[in-house]
DNA sequence: AGAAATTTGTCCGTATGTATC
DNA sequence: AGATACATACGGACAAATTTC
């Protein structure tokens, strides 16, 4: 049971086995998915791993997950897709140093930078945006 | 990606920033901090290493965790402090919001939002820069 | 209207294997 | 060899939102 990671990891086959079914249409558009605890039967894995497996078809933006609801499959608008805002909180990106940044982090200008994006929500409301610079490393 | 540890290692640098952006007034004190899983998607840290940093904040006082719940930041009553050796500066500003800021706030452009940047440094270097928006109430 | 069941969110502790300093 | 860190995976428990009875 414990971790033979060779390979593929199984969140993953466990993904790409659920997109499948969503992609073939036995799970359809706006449909749930089965719960977290009946998928962990199906798929003799534990909650944890299930939960990285949807996170995946979420930030793929196949799925969209409400808390005390359940995950649901969303209804594909396609043509748009892609494109921005898949709602994920969390943002990286590789800047170049401004003047301000690089006299602060010592380094010359246009140097890389890495920036995250933490934009944080309650009740669907943004609270906060908060960017984040540090050096690679 | 692996083990560079030049100095401090990884959940202490990660434990000071935490710390600066409590001190700092980025986390409020009676919010939540950000999942651990938030936190290594922000930090690409294992869960582990944030685990540990947050370790450091409990044994500190600075934090409380409730199992289920989420790790919060303790309303701080004795000021005392003494300024921990680590540094940072916090400047508060307001500015008009850019398009983007405006669409996420649901604000008008130009309207108001304050800005907080908290300078991390150890040892004299720049750590890290956070700058974070929020309404003003 | 209220209690119970369901479901997701989060944290806890632990474990294994790999890799680097 | 030991400390640090990563990725993966398990199982358990409590918290909170939603649905069902």
């Amino acid at each position: 049971m414990p971790t033979p990671h060779y390979g593929q990891p199984r969140y993953r086959a466990i993904a790409d086995e659920l997109r499948n079914r969503i992609e073939g249409g036995i799970i359809p558009p706006g449909t749930l998915l089965p719960a977290e605890s009946k998928l962990t039967a199906e798929f003799r894995a534990s909650r944890g791993t299930i939960r990285q497996a949807i996170a995946i078809l979420r930030e793929e933006g196949l799925t969209a997950t409400e808390h005390g609801r359940g995950t649901y499959v969303k209804t594909d608008m396609r043509s748009s897709s892609a494109h921005r805002q898949t709602g994920s909180d969390v943002q990286q990106s590789i800047i170049s140093a401004d003047a301000y940044l690089a006299a602060l982090f010592q380094v010359d200008m246009g140097a890389e930078i890495i920036e995250t994006e933490v934009i944080s929500r309650t009740a669907d409301k943004v609270v906060s945006v908060t960017r984040t610079y540090r050096l690679p490393r």
